[in-house]
DNA sequence: GTCTATATACAGATAGAC
DNA sequence: GTCTATCTGTATATAGAC
């Protein structure tokens, strides 16, 4: 069964997104799922195959869920508030973005794995100037949407990284109060 | 001679502004000075011990930096370049802020090496806020000093997060972008 | 698909000689 | 202060039985 697979992958994101790629290990992944390091191999050979995998899925997770919020919401306010929740739900479970925490261990991934990485921070960014730019009647701010969405990117990456060695959300709420401030 | 330690130290920073605290072995380092790996446990018997003294010692030096800044530049606008420019440096090496490298790899880190990082961000935003709030004429800003401190350290640190990932520095600039937009 | 068993490498840490 | 030698634990990965 590929739902093995599935269980595999998912209990390998929420651990990387807590303590990173590095301290996931077949055995920990084995018995979590109650099967032998071996059978790990099995549905992921390297663990290379196992990180180009959960980060991909994750970006396809994000990007799908990009493109619900934009039907859901009509606002650039609600659209970029909807956005910023993303990241407060990561951090409420005291974890990083999955992308932003393989970003930190970068040297250590394969080639394929980086390149899915750079995939997630320029989808992530795009739909963030493209949503900029169509509601650009709604912004106050002096900041080309390229680069604002640059801005809100590298930003919440950043909050959610710092407010977990904190404890809160001071960040993510200084993040939220931009928002506030760039919208007319 | 602590000239020894220190040189262990020096290595230890480097290694894990680029690779991690995971990747930083006694080994390598022994190998780095050219001793044997029960020689860096003389200088630093556990790791806790050494990634504990890096973090100290860093947070001392980039303290020193902003108060050397303080006095050299005399406007806000020059601060706060100033200020970004470290972060163009880290960039230029390929490294990472070291805090915002550990900051990934919380969870692995002791107590007192976790409490050490806190007092990292927590100074580097102390000096943002203070420094924002004394020009605070400068400034066109509808974001309070407070605010502006988290937003700065936050997207600086993910900044280079995401600009290492990428290649060149897209990030950083849309941050300098920001910084010269908030400026009177 | 999952298992046992194993190969190989490397991690942090310590004992005790020099 | 540095060394050799060693303990113990864990990592990725593979071979081959079931």
């Amino acid at each position: 069964m590929s739902d093995k697979r599935e269980q595999l992958q998912a209990i390998a994101t929420q651990a990387i997104q807590k303590d990173g790629v590095r301290s996931v290990s077949f055995r920990t992944l084995a018995d979590a799922v109650g099967v032998k390091s071996a059978s790990v191999h099995y549905h992921f050979p390297t663990k290379s195959d196992l990180t180009h995998a959960v980060v991909s899925a994750y970006t396809a997770t994000f990007v799908a869920r990009l493109e619900a919020l934009e039907r859901k919401h009509r606002t650039l306010s609600g659209k970029l508030n909807a956005f910023t929740r993303i990241f407060d739900e990561v951090l409420a479970d005291d974890d990083l973005c999955l992308c932003g925490m393989m970003a930190a261990e970068l040297t250590s991934l394969d080639a394929a794995t980086q390149h899915a990485l750079k995939k997630f921070f320029d989808e992530a960014e795009a739909w963030l100037e493209r949503t900029i730019d169509v509601h650009a009647d709604e912004l106050t701010a002096p900041l080309p949407g390229k680069h604002l969405a640059k801005v809100l990117m590298s930003g919440l990456e950043g909050a959610v990284l710092l407010d977990r060695v904190a404890g809160g959300d001071n960040r993510l709420r200084a993040m939220r109060a931009l928002v506030k401030a760039v919208l007319a």
